[in-house]
DNA sequence: GGGTTAGTGAAGTTCAAACTTCACTGAGGA
DNA sequence: TCCTCAGTGAAGTTTGAACTTCACTAACCC
C-alpha cells in the first residue's frame, strides 16, 4: 500500500515534495494535471495503473500540496496546484546562494592575499 | 545496500535527481557541501552515520551529478556541483508554464465568450 | 616495519512503499 | 428498481533501498 506518509518520519515540506516527486507515475499524474484536471479514472487509463493506486498516489500530492482534489457526485476531480513548487524553488535558490557566498568568500580571500603581496 | 541506481529502472536526468534529493541524509550532505568540501569521515561524523553509508549515498549524488568528488592519497573529498540543479529547475520552470498557459487559454475562452455576447 | 586511519566491497537485515485484488458504498442512468 | 460505473478501504505481496557489520586494501606516521 502506498505510504500517506501520515506518521512515517517525513516531516518537512522539502521532505514531503521530494518524497512526492521521487516517484515516476505521480510526476506523470502532476504533468498530466498541469495541462487540464482530471479524474481518478482518467488518471489510472492514462497511467494504466488501478483506480486504487492512484487514489494512493493522490494523498501523497495533496500532502505535498502539489494537488488538490474536490468530488462532486461520484466523481473526484483533481487539479495542479503550482503554489505549491515553491518550498522547492527555495531549496534551489537556498543552495545555489550559499554556493554563490562561497565563491564570494573564496574571491575576498585570494584579493587579500592579492592585495597582502601589494604591500610587500 | 543504498542502491546506486545502477539498473534500477531509474533513467532521466530528473528522475535521479528527485529521487537522490528524496532522501533527508543526502540532503544534509548537500546542505554541508554547499558550504565547503569535506571527506568521507567527516560527512559520516557529521550525519553520524557510517563511512559506508556515506560512501553509497556519494554513488547515488553523483550519478545524479550533483555532488563530484576526487581521491588524493587516501582521503576523498566531495564537492557540490550548483550546476546539477539545472534539470530540476527546468523541471519546475516547465510546470509552471504549463499552467499559466492554461490560465491563458481559460482567459482566452473567456473574452471569447464576454465578445460573443457583445454581438448578441 | 608496525600501528593507525580513510575508504571500499560484500553480504545480510529491515522497513517503507508501490502495487495488486477483493469487497464494498454510493451516484446516475435505463 | 436494477445495473453500471467511480471511487475507497482493507489486506497481502513484493521489491527497492537505507542501513549495518565485517573484512579488507592502501596511505600515512612513528
Amino acid at each position: 500500500m502506498i505510504q500517506p506518509a501520515g506518521e512515517s518520519g517525513r516531516s518537512s515540506r522539502v521532505d514531503l515534495l521530494f518524497h512526492a516527486l521521487g516517484d515516476a507515475n505521480r510526476r506523470r499524474m502532476v504533468r498530466h494535471l498541469a495541462e487540464r484536471p482530471a479524474s481518478v479514472s482518467e488518471l489510472a487509463a492514462v497511467l494504466t495503473i488501478s483506480k486504487t493506486a492512484i487514489g494512493q498516489h493522490l494523498a501523497v500530492l495533496e500532502e505535498a500540496k502539489l494537488v488538490c482534489s474536490t468530488k462532486v457526485g461520484r466523481v473526484r476531480t483533481c487539479q495542479f496546484d503550482p503554489a505549491g513548487l515553491a518550498p522547492l524553488q527555495d531549496w534551489i535558490d537556498y543552495h545555489r546562494q550559499e554556493w554563490n557566498e562561497r565563491l564570494n568568500r573564496l574571491d575576498d580571500l585570494i584579493s587579500g592575499i592579492v592585495s597582502k603581496e601589494d604591500c610587500a
